[in-house]
DNA sequence: GTCTATAAATGGATAGAC
DNA sequence: GTCTATCCATTTATAGAC
């Protein structure tokens, strides 16, 4: 059996390969500003092997946008859990939620959909479903459950959850998005999400339980 | 004396309009897809006058920028006073802010500023600088009155500013970022900024003053 | 100063050899 | 299926008439 090139896989390797490839350019580039050609250079190939694979520009575009954005939802729902005390939940839930949104790629492709998603509306479709809409969904339903046992007022459990993220994404994140500062470190982070749930569990926090704890 | 067209006046003014008609193709193109050819098309001149007024394409998109930026933020001041309630007074400022974030135009410069802040540092540096910044410091000693005055908890005012902004800045504007929703009614703003507010007397309000008004 | 015309390069997309 | 070569439109930028 011959060695087979990174190149001669199975079709739809080498076409996902493609998606990477392309992803790397869009992300740096933008959509308008990323060419075929340098795509194809940098994939090794020729664009004939590119038109081969997708029919378009926006074709690529597309497809690569709405791989991503799934990819992208799929790292949030591991920090929920039901035991942790409120305080240090929400803490880890703050901060495992802006680590991952302030990671390069993330940005890049955030930057991206709100770029393009004038021009291509399936592609802000595909980022909000994939991604905000169900992250809210499962910190809603956690929200709702931290409400009935009692460390939590009753509320609309979606707003709720709309509100933490916002106040997550207020400070650091924002301010990298305009490039106004360089880069975040882990304890700037911690820092940010520390204020944050100091004001949440104010607003929403049940007053005779679960308090601050006192090392705080 | 002659009558002088449009396009004969000062030397500064036709500058100015050269920014003008700019603006608008970057705004609905973007920065790449943004030609000097359709520029010059649109405001009836040739690209020949174009380069005589800017040197590059590069110029021009920063000095329209910078200038956008200035003028975005010149719109808040005037919600921020001290007499009206708490209640009513967070009510008007987050409707106003929000409206005004709403508008097509500042949500097509938004949408450049984070397209193009990698690539034009100074784009977001100035739209930071005259913008976000200093609305959160008049929002910020609008807080330090109040909290003064016994209404809000004492806190770091720049901190509640922020998260103020951040709130109202969740939901519909958000979406329509994202191009999720077409259009953002004023009922829609209204409520939406309903229940940021009473999140956030809920977090910062003082207790035993300036209660939530019977008819809410 | 403003125009027309054009240079020089690059874009997306295609044809045809292998 | 993948390559080379090329078409044709469009790009930024410049040259030169008026």
């Amino acid at each position: 059996m011959v060695a087979t090139t990174a190149k001669s896989r199975s079709c739809e390797e080498r076409r996902q390969h493609i998606l990477d490839v392309a992803g790397e350019v869009f992300l740096q580039e933008g959509y308008a500003a990323a060419s075929m050609s340098a795509i194809a250079a940098r994939l090794g190939g020729s664009k004939g092997t590119l038109y081969n694979y997708f029919t378009s520009k926006t074709e690529l575009f597309a497809a690569y946008m709405t791989r991503a954005c799934v990819a992208y939802s799929e790292a949030l729902l591991a920090t929920t859990d039901d035991e942790t005390p409120l305080y240090e939940a929400l803490r880890r839930l703050g901060v495992g939620f802006l680590t991952f949104i302030l990671r390069d790629e993330a940005m890049a492709l955030s930057r991206l959909v709100v770029a393009e998603a004038d021009r291509f509306p399936e592609v802000g479709e595909a980022f909000y479903e994939t991604g905000p809409k169900q992250s809210t969904a499962i910190l809603a339903d956690w929200m709702r459950r931290r409400m009935e046992r009692g460390e939590l007022r009753r509320a609309e459990p979606e707003t709720v959850a709309r509100q933490f993220f916002a106040l997550c994404k207020s400070g650091p994140y924002t301010q990298r998005l305009w490039n106004v500062i360089p880069d975040v470190s882990p304890a700037a982070i911690e820092r940010h999400i520390a204020e944050q749930v100091e004001m949440f569990v104010a607003a929403y926090g049940a007053r005779d339980q679960d308090p601050k704890p006192a090392y705080w």
